[in-house]
RNA sequence: CGGGGUGUAGCUCAGCUUGGCUAGAGCGCCUGCUUUGGGAGCAGGAGGUCGUAGGUUCGAAUCCUAUCACCCCGACCA
């Protein structure tokens, strides 16, 4: 390709709108232009990467034995209802009619689809294990999109599903698809790490996570140093803390005045207290049962852990009412002082068991009460409580005696175990060899492929731009002639790309008769892998140079074996991803 | 959805507080000459419904109201 004819709009200046580097790269070297909030174009650059990743994605896909096939984007409502997600996906999907008033959806995912469709085809275990997938955009009505391409309204996904007789040969599918994506992101060369994970809303048994570490990333990714343990902050178990035993004995509890001191910071500037020792009381609706949550002052409560803990029920912050009527109080002064027999279930989250005393909400407005002692004051053992780990866990906390480290990372990945969530409610059963209707046993798996683009960029740039690893760098090679109308450079250039080219290699001759300064900035830029530079001093001596992104300087080579020592080198850093 | 902010040339922004001459700069773009190894110099030029709709006023980019778009922050007041 020649570059006076492709489309690379690169920009000096940073856009305003562009936080990360990634994204501000991402625009700068002319991969991306945005639509709409959460929505870009791919301009050639950025398409050719996206392709060359999702190539990789499928022949590891192929090889692990899935078979690719092409389901609608545009998907009935109808089919959501059955499995329950119209509903718990809510403001998240996209919905529209279509002129007959049906409504449709635009797929965040395709568990329905792909489930429906093994319904009807799927009739005997002799079909079975099974895996399908597809490469396609998805839709998600993001809260709010942020962070470029991380975090978009409509991106490119993977999305493998595998439909198994039994639970043996579903992890024989599962693990199948655990190899497969650390070969992706081996080859992609993606830095990664493989966390413990949550189902959430998919529903099902076991999953993992696929993260690239990096400070940009919105997920928490929290592990021992060992490695032996590693799981995301939404998964992330905690050792119970140690009981504190108490300085002497703790007086009754006694009711203080705090007049529209609410907040947690105020009540302990006001009682000149520590976070860590107040007692937060959360009250939480679910479905028609009011419960009480107490967490200590300086944690915060992990929805899902608390949704394991209620048996997969999930709950939702009470309203002011509710918690005004239980409570006694207006709200922010909630305690759990004789709050146990006013609510249908009281947690309380490890740390707050293990204080010796507390301070809390005192369940009249404009009070606290100090003095509060776990297990004294308010339960810890009855029929409606349940001492549990309901927090995350935080800086200082261990995991099965190892202190747990914290850090960020891009989610570009994740496998789940689904069980029969899916078959069940959509029919997709066959006859076992007895002749018995049975479920399929389903996992489904996805790769982020825009992610993982960014997460290359993120992981690989200087203060010149992108230094793309070779696998899904658009090109493999660029041709810098510095004077493009010298002819003896042109040509010298021209037939180091025929000859390139010939060989299969990805080469972008840059022909544009410009400055070389302005070709050499570009170049850094968008981040090709291997740079040959054809100048008038060396020509004159008969050699071309050639340089690595990675490399500060270049190195002479005779221009007739010029072509042959870049196939050798692109041979090199093949082969360091294929390790 | 709540809070904050921004919308002026293709891009980055100034001008707005305190209304007033022909609405500006840098970058980019076009033409010519010079230049050609790290985002060149000179000369000339094109390019604007000041987000949109109302209003106030002799007069609005500037003040007021509404609206739209975009950006940032926001689960926990216990």
């Amino acid at each position: 390709m020649r570059y006076s004819q492709i489309l690379v709009p690169t920009v000096k200046e940073v856009p305003a709108d562009a936080e990360i580097p990634s994204h501000q790269l991402m625009i700068r070297a002319g991969l991306i232009r945005k639509v709409a909030s959460g929505t870009y174009t791919y301009l050639p650059l950025g398409w050719r990467t996206l392709r060359k990743i999702m190539q990789i994605v499928r022949e590891e896909m192929d090889r692990a034995g899935a078979q690719e096939i092409m389901v609608p984007c545009l998907q009935p409502r109808e089919l959501w209802q059955q499995t329950g997600r119209d509903a718990d996906y809510g403001e998240t999907m996209c919905r529209l009619q279509d002129r007959h008033g049906r409504w449709n959806v635009l797929g965040p995912t395709a568990e329905e689809v792909f489930t429906f469709h093994a319904s009807a085809e799927i009739n005997s275990y002799k079909q079975l294990p099974i895996n399908l997938y597809q490469i396609s955009p998805k839709f998600r009505d993001e809260f709010r999109p942020r962070f470029g391409v991380l975090r978009s309204r409509e991106f490119m996904m993977k999305d493998a599903y595998s439909f198994d007789a039994d639970e043996e040969s579903l992890h024989e599918s599962y693990m199948a698809m655990y190899n497969a994506y650390c070969r992706v992101f081996q080859r992609c060369g993606v830095e990664y790490v493989i966390v413990e994970a949550e189902t959430g809303e998919m529903g099902g048994s076991g999953s993992h996570q696929f993260t690239v570490p990096c400070e940009s990333g919105e997920d928490t990714t929290v592990y021992t140093e060992d490695g032996a343990y590693a799981a995301n902050l939404e998964k992330a178990a905690v050792d119970p803390l140690a009981k504190q035993t108490a300085d002497g004995e703790i007086p009754t509890p006694e009711n203080v005045h705090t007049p529209n001191v609410g907040t947690i910071e105020a009540v302990c500037g006001f009682l000149k207290t520590q976070p860590a020792e107040m007692i937060k009381t959360l009250i939480y609706a679910c479905d028609d049962d009011v419960l009480a949550v107490l967490i200590r002052g300086d944690h915060e409560l992990n929805p899902e852990k608390l949704t394991q803990v209620l048996g997969g029920v999930a709950a939702d912050l009470a309203d002011e009412a509710t918690i005004e009527k239980v409570t006694g109080a207006k709200v922010g002064f909630a305690g759990p002082v004789g709050l146990a027999d006013r609510v249908s279930k009281l947690i309380v989250d490890h740390a707050v068991a293990a204080l010796s005393v507390g301070v809390t909400g005192a369940n009249q407005a404009d009070y606290h009460t100090k003095n509060v002692v776990p297990g004294r004051d308010f339960p810890l053992e009855g029929d409606n409580i349940v001492v549990a780990d309901v927090r995350n866990a935080v800086q200082g906390d261990t995991y099965q005696g190892k202190p747990l480290l914290f850090k960020r990372g891009i989610e570009v990945g994740q496998v789940f175990k689904l069980g029969t969530k899916y078959s069940r409610k959509l029919g997709a059963t066959f006859l076992d060899e007895n002749g018995v209707d049975t479920p399929c046993l389903m996992g489904c798996y996805g790769i982020g492929i825009n992610r993982i683009m960014a997460s290359a960029i993120e992981l690989y740039h200087d203060k010149n731009g992108i230094v793309w690893p070779i696998s899904i760098a658009p090109f493999e090679v660029l041709i810098t002639p510095v004077n493009q109308d010298d002819e003896t450079i042109a040509q010298t250039a021209e037939t180091i790309y025929n000859q390139l080219t010939e060989a299969g290699v990805e080469v972008l001759l840059d022909d544009r008769s410009l400055r070389g300064g302005v070709k050499f900035k570009d170049a850094d830029l968008i981040g090709i892998p291997i740079r040959v530079t054809v100048g008038k001093k060396s020509v004159a001596e008969g050699n071309v140079e050639v340089k690595l992104r990675t490399d500060k300087d270049s190195a002479k080579t005779p221009i007739e074996g010029a072509a042959q020592t870049v196939l050798e080198l692109i041979q090199s850093l093949k082969s360091n991803l294929e390790k």
